[in-house]
DNA sequence: TCCGCCCTCCGCCGTGCGACGGGTAGCGCC
DNA sequence: GGCGCTACCCGTCGCACGGCGGAGGGCGGA
């Protein structure tokens, strides 16, 4: 059973030579062509394919809100590839957001754009190399910045380690006295201790330390009161 | 020309059922097999394949270390693509540290295999369509923080998020003051402002905020001093 | 022109913060 | 038991921080 494909780009000669490349692919079936997002939207509705090859430049609407729309009310298994000629980081964020399953850009080889299309309507997830790269830079950043500070971390004792998640949170001396059920004074003997440990000034440097640690995050914690 | 594989896993039976699999599609070819990671390295450096399937669990030394190896030595077009039966966050992080190009699960379907490996031969990137959720996840989680939060930022004067960002890089207020070219009792206004337009207490709140808005992200900045 | 906003600067005052010294309990070791 | 180490818990004191009020200048819009 062939992967019955929608193509959406508004200018249709692109529209055309992607269709023509598939159709070389007898596994391949491209079974609805539209120009706009709104077609998009209409196409995907009334010929449920299985994959929509998507554009992101278009009139009236552009192809990452269109993909959005067709994933909200989408009740068959549908998965949307962006094809587009830049790879922005705002583009890649919100394509993935919307719901698509892939990022592809349209200078690949043409044999790897069915590639692109069976991996995706296998259910898997495809990225551009140059996107992947970045993703992959983000998350070792992220991991060599806590191998490197967070041996720092082990020297602090279990206690002082709470009292820095309660800094870097905002929290007061007696506030996090309260929370830990000690005194304020013992509070601030541990901030001491850790202000010596890691070699810093004071709690606003504590909570620096927090974050690019790792120890806490952004996201899970609600700030203002 | 053919796609060159070489397949590492250290079960002899399953390793045998990757290079049929793989054998039924006559575009790759499996050159070469490794039953540990040492014996990785050395395939990988014998044969030079296209494409390495790499278990995880393995004696000796396991699929990711020998990943970073690979990667590490080799001077032609190498791809690792990771195959195994868990997928842990970390193994995740790890592997696309160590420079794999893809990270699949084993109970994926036959036919995906060869896919896959097509896909990374290609230059592509590929990630389980699980691992891919979260990797969404995770950046749709700072996109909705980012506009969730970042709102209140714009009730900032552009000197007053200057200073939330030397804030929030662990500056004491005649730190700033010298920075900016401007007196410490200025640097004290533009403080109390920002806490009272934010609805904040003291500085270190405000070094919470620059990191939760997005202001300030973990890792472009050195700590300590 | 007047009004509002932003940036800059100054004083005063109360307080939370951080430095410093000291105390207690547990634990391993000779 | 005596000693050393660590973690944890209190006090006191000086100071930077933050709240509050005020003031001047530049700039743009009603």
């Amino acid at each position: 059973m062939s992967i019955r494909v929608a193509v959406v780009d508004d200018q249709a000669l692109v529209r055309g030579g992607f269709v023509m490349m598939l159709g070389t692919h007898d596994d391949i079936e491209v079974v609805a062509e539209a120009g706009t997002g709104i077609e998009a939207i209409e196409v995907a509705r009334t010929h449920r394919p299985d994959v929509v090859l998507m554009d992101i430049r278009m009139p009236d609407m552009d192809g990452l809100e269109a993909t959005s729309r067709i994933m909200a009310d989408a009740d068959w298994g549908v998965r949307v590839l962006i094809l587009t000629t830049f790879d922005p980081d705002e583009y890649v964020y919100r394509a993935l957001r919307a719901g698509a399953s892939g990022f592809v850009l349209k200078d690949i080889p043409p044999e790897q754009l069915a590639t692109a299309v069976r991996t995706v309507a296998d259910g898997g997830a495809l990225l551009a190399p140059s996107i992947t790269r970045r993703l992959i830079g983000q998350f070792s950043r992220r991991l060599t910045i806590d191998t490197a500070i967070a041996e720092r971390l082990e020297r602090l004792t279990d206690r002082e380690r709470e009292v820095v998640t309660a800094v870097a949170r905002g929290a007061s001396n007696s506030e996090i006295a309260s929370d830990l059920f000690i005194g304020a004074a013992t509070v601030k003997t541990h901030i001491s201790s850790v202000l010596t440990k890691l070699g810093l000034r004071d709690r606003a440097q504590i909570v620096v330390f927090a974050y690019e640690s790792g120890l806490v995050e952004a996201g899970d914690r609600d700030i203002g009161h």
